[in-house]
DNA sequence: TAACAAACGTTATATTATAACAAATTAAGG
DNA sequence: CCTTAATTTGTTATAATATAACGTTTGTTA
């Protein structure tokens, strides 16, 4: 009886506190040397967590950036269905929150006949502070 | 007046040639590969024209995959607005080519203000070939 | 405690992408 | 045509991102 991890293993809450703290987005190697003072060396150590992290719905890849941030949407058992605003100007990057936009994905359907149970949407624009500077 | 280019220029040809002719979406170092025997010869070159196609709108790349796939919507002068539906099994992917979905997309606010003139959105799924023989 | 799965540590290496610089080509204006 | 600027090209080196392979350790379950 092969059941889902519930608790983080050390490394993985080493990880997933770093992205937590973060303001933004971290990418993989900024991590890296974010943990070494905790004991993680190498690379894959890194990956490894993110990998679990990302599985577990506590945080996502923006794909766009090569960069993981924390989910906000209590823990998105979701994860599956991920949407971000990101600031071409400043970097800024949110997840989307929006009920109608997650249901008008997840029930959209093509020609193809394919059903999508997963979905990753990047929005791309200047924030509010970045516009006003223009 | 500097104007946008309309001519390809001789690499840029070549690499659109190669991701036109290909199945699916192509890696740049598979690309490289591929028109070595045209006298390109190393990953700048082909990333130089990688980028170029895709402000022309003539390609597109696929951010979950690091790959590039040529545009089916009669070059997209759009190529800000892109979705696709990426099989999990097969990895064929399919450029979506849907007016309610990319009218919903451009016109979608959230409560940031902010206001989206780019997005790319990443469907997954199983295809129907795919879901067929589970 | 035996058996298995998951996580860990480590080294090496694969893959993806850009920096820096100089030469060649192309486009536009006088 | 000549000049100038912009773009494209060629080339070498290197940065940044990610995984393979192997063996050990730890945790779970029967
Ligand atoms: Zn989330
Ligand atoms: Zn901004
Ligand atoms: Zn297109
Ligand atoms: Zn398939």
């Amino acid at each position: 009886m092969t059941q889902k991890q519930e608790q983080l293993s050390k490394n993985q809450q080493i990880v997933l506190s770093i992205i937590e703290r973060a303001k933004g987005p971290l990418k993989a190697y900024s991590i890296l040397y974010n943990v070494q003072k905790r004991g993680i060396k190498a690379p894959l150590q890194v990956y490894r967590a993110l990998e679990k992290l990302i599985e577990a719905g506590k945080i996502h890849k923006i794909e766009s950036k090569n960069a993981f941030i924390a989910c906000k949407n209590s823990d998105c058992e979701i994860s599956k269905t991920t949407a971000f605003s990101i600031c071409n100007n400043c970097e800024h990057v949110k997840e989307i929150k929006n009920s109608k936009l997650s249901k008008y994905l997840s029930n959209f359907a093509d020609n193809s006949g394919m059903k999508y149970k997963k979905y990753n949407l990047e929005f791309f624009g200047l924030c509010k502070n970045c516009k006003l500077k223009q």
